[in-house]
DNA sequence: CTGAAAGCGCTTACAG
DNA sequence: CTGAAAGCGCTTACAG
């Protein structure tokens, strides 16, 4: 690995200053076009790259953005990723990619994140100590964070309207009883199920919760057909999310049952590549596009001053809709 | 925007000199408790990072590779970021994304990649000029790369071992003729649909080609039904990906046929959702960890000196496999 | 265990 | 149009 070109190696061969070769690396004026060309084709000829420590230390203001998700192979991520990376590259800032999910030490993972950065967004989920230390002083924005107070500023997620038209949707059809199988969370029930069985009892439906353990794909297709059987009687079930509808919508169709004629199928997230399936699901959709958009924002704003670096005004709200395609 | 503190500032407040924040910062030895644990806190409190751009500076070996993708939410990106982030952070590097496909100007963004990484992953799709000035120097490893003989390092995919076997086992069920549904190529036929075509050729089966254009996936869809309207007699037809098959697989149901029964359908990538997909999609897999990882330690080889920056050295291969699943 | 000096590779005023 | 000097914030030997 040998020792590469500085400026002062071409400054040297090609027998100017190294503010004359910063000026034909940088198109600055105040330089001959002559010069220029020279200084330009030695740089090249000796693989000259200007270095990114040397220009950062000496310039003021770095766009680095650490993107941390969980796991991109969940196609919720990467449409999070894919927005959040168009709004940030639009404002000149460069995107760290962290995926946590195969990580030994996720910790370390982070704080070496931390250290490349100046601005996070994403899905942390650390305890609170843990991520002051690592992020203390730069902007943070979790992504639908789990606390009710964020630590930093945030993107939080507002299902219950989405919730409270889908149960209206289901009581339409005279639907009476939903089972939601859900993933399971330390506490028993997620979230996303505690709006739902709140939403369902307003609107006198009964509600069965079926928590599984969620893991690789197999495993998670194991649970939902374990847990299909477990409750032969169903039939409107809600998913946690897009991908464990795919799998119960499967399943289903492995036990003979048809979507939605025996059986309504509602997932959570509205991924797109579900147009692209048969049926198409019915779904309670987040704006990803909007969720990225507003959280590289915050940071933006956060850099900027214009923004705290937490409180409520270092937050931003987005709703779920009810998208209803076929699967219920 | 105010100025953070520097290690100076660190040293005053703490009344010891910056060698000593240096190593209290860095758990490097030779410093008393006491004295680390007062500069810890004080650091802390003054929201102390040590920028990367010093750090970099002053320390040697830099990590950071560029992964270049050109739309993350085809489900083919992630699997192979995911393999590429999961084996860089294994051996210490930080991954910048590049999605090119939301951008205006695709050659400014992979300037400005290349101004802040020591290595790169990815589709580039350049011509050789542009490449070499932009990576002048660096190590390289394109995947799939669409010439013959790659300018850097490169893993390469060989489609044909796998076509043989689809060539094959289409032929023993009593196939005669497959339609492929390609993407449309400036020049027509896409390098998946020529080893198609000599491979049926060579098993004396007939092959069907029909380009369309690619796009937004309302389009594709689109264009997908179109096509199989124009050939009403397809019984089986080979898509160009795992996404387009899927399109293919609904605009058949829509139009009354069975998957497989009436038409066998072919995919080609062997995405892991296709798995959660009823009827799962029998595809032309590639194992994108492998070559994530093929890609990756490429990149560390050529770091170290162990591998060249170009030439067969340079190269790895790896071959798709028939994936019999449902839907053929 | 602690500190003063040198150096990493750039850019930014400032002179000429 | 060109160059000499200062400075950005660290770490690495080297003294003490």
């Amino acid at each position: 690995m040998q020792r590469s070109a500085t400026i002062e190696d071409v400054a040297a061969a090609a027998g100017v200053s190294r503010q004359t070769v910063s000026r034909a690396m940088n198109a600055m004026p105040g330089i001959s076009p002559a010069t220029k060309a020279q200084v330009l084709a030695v740089a090249r000829s000796l693989h000259y790259r200007p270095s990114r420590f040397g220009r950062g230390l000496a310039k003021a203001d770095h766009r680095m953005l650490g993107l941390v998700l969980n796991d991109v192979t969940n196609p919720y991520y990467p449409a999070l990723a894919s927005a959040v990376t168009g709004t940030a590259n639009r404002a000149g800032w460069n995107v760290l990619l962290a995926d946590t999910s195969h990580s030994t030490d996720r910790e370390a993972l982070l704080a070496d994140l931390a250290g490349q950065v100046d601005g996070v967004v994403g899905y942390l989920w650390l305890d609170p100590e843990t991520q002051d230390r690592l992020f203390n002083g730069i902007p943070v924005v979790e992504i639908d964070p789990p606390r009710r107070q964020p630590l930093h500023g945030a993107v939080t997620f507002n299902l219950r309207p989405a919730m409270r038209d889908l149960v209206r949707y289901l009581a339409d059809l005279g639907v009476q009883r939903v089972l939601m199988i859900d993933e399971a969370p330390p506490d028993g029930m997620s979230a996303r199920a505690r709006v739902f069985a709140s939403e369902l009892e307003r609107g006198g439906l009964i509600f069965d919760h079926a928590p599984i353990e969620t893991g690789s794909v197999a495993g998670d297709l194991a649970a939902i057909g374990a847990t299909l059987d477990a409750h032969p009687g169903a039939e409107t079930v809600l998913a946690y999310n897009d991908l464990s509808a795919l799998g119960v919508m499967g399943a289903l169709r492995d036990r003979g049952r048809r979507v939605p004629a025996d059986v309504r199928v509602i997932g959570i997230d509205g991924l797109s590549i579900g147009e692209l399936i048969t049926p198409r699901p019915t779904t309670l959709a987040i704006d990803l596009t909007e969720v990225g958009r507003l959280a590289v924002e915050l940071v933006l704003g956060m850099r900027t001053g214009e923004i705290p670096l937490s409180g409520p005004d270092a937050r931003r709200r987005v709703r779920h809709r009810l998208l209803l395609r076929d699967s219920a």
